[in-house]
DNA sequence: ACTTCCTTGTCCGAAAACGGCGAGCAGATC
DNA sequence: GATCTGCTCGCCGTTTTCGGACAAGGAAGT
């Protein structure tokens, strides 16, 4: 198998937890929320293959970047690959519904599959998941928690 | 996912077919036999890898040799991988009904499932589970044919 | 020798449950 | 009336659960 890292890193929203291979970055989750995986029994603590993007999420904290630009090692169904790649193309500062989203993706009924791939994705903040929200404008939910979903939507606004 | 190499290796017995990773050897089967998994997708063909081994099987064949010593990646369900290392604990030239070896697995009624997971072995030669035959002597089946079994079973006789 | 039955882990397909939704509709409220 | 709240129901890919069939056996009974 590929060698694999983790390590742990302070945001303003919680700690977080990164999970990446040689290929490229496959997790980034708020610890403290749902559907965080279990690290890899493999997975050795090295936080040096995510020099780079621990720097961009720095800035992209502190307002000063609105794109990452980081190899990620996506793994999941078709339909989810699908889901999360339409995802990466919302800009930031902007914000869909889920319904909207589903009939981008061709699949305008789909909505509750569309709302479950949202809800598996993999890499937090940087496939932003946030920037999908309920039709009515209300939040609807969050792996890491509404308030992170808030502070991210916050964060975005002031272009 | 780590790299897979495989190749194809004349024998006695007919063409076998090897695949392994970088923590071993994880298939060797009789190539026209059941059982028998298709090669990855994203396997390279690359005989190095398996120098080794191939030597110790020309060794095997030709009757100069009676144990192996060469890294194995096994993966199976826990039982399978328990009645795997059973077999490898059976000598050479020996030989064992299935319903004694569930016994020495301390599941004396597990007589089929034993059976089956010997079936599945994907480490033939290596893992002996030629040596495993009927309890009235006979040789009841072998993924690569029983023909094999028995040319198998006749080389280990001349200690 | 053949048939029947017992046993048990695995495989496989079918079926049902499960969501980070959303539209429609009945009442309740002001 | 206009709004808002709280149902109900349909939507659909994924995940989980479940049940039956299967197999490299073996023992017993005909």
């Amino acid at each position: 198998m590929k060698p694999v890292f983790h390590t742990f890193h302070d945001s303003p929203l919680g700690t977080l937890l990164l999970i990446g291979n040689s290929a490229g970055l496959t997790n980034l989750h708020i610890k403290d929320g749902k559907h965080v995986p279990a690290i890899p029994p493999d997975a050795s603590v090295d936080a040096t293959p995510f020099r780079e993007i621990l720097r961009q999420l720095d800035e992209y904290f502190t307002g000063n970047r609105r794109t990452f630009d980081v190899a990620l090692a996506l793994a999941g169904t078709p339909f989810q690959q699908r889901v999360w790649q339409a995802l990466r193309e919302i800009p930031y500062g902007q914000t869909l519904s889920y319904a909207a989203l589903a009939a981008r993706l061709g699949q305008p009924t789909a909505v509750r599959a569309v709302a479950n791939a949202n809800a598996r994705n993999r890499i937090a903040i940087i496939i932003p998941c946030h920037r999908v929200i309920g039709a009515n404008g209300s939040l609807t939910g969050y792996a890491g928690g509404l308030a992170a979903k808030e502070a991210l939507l916050k964060l975005e606004v002031p272009l």
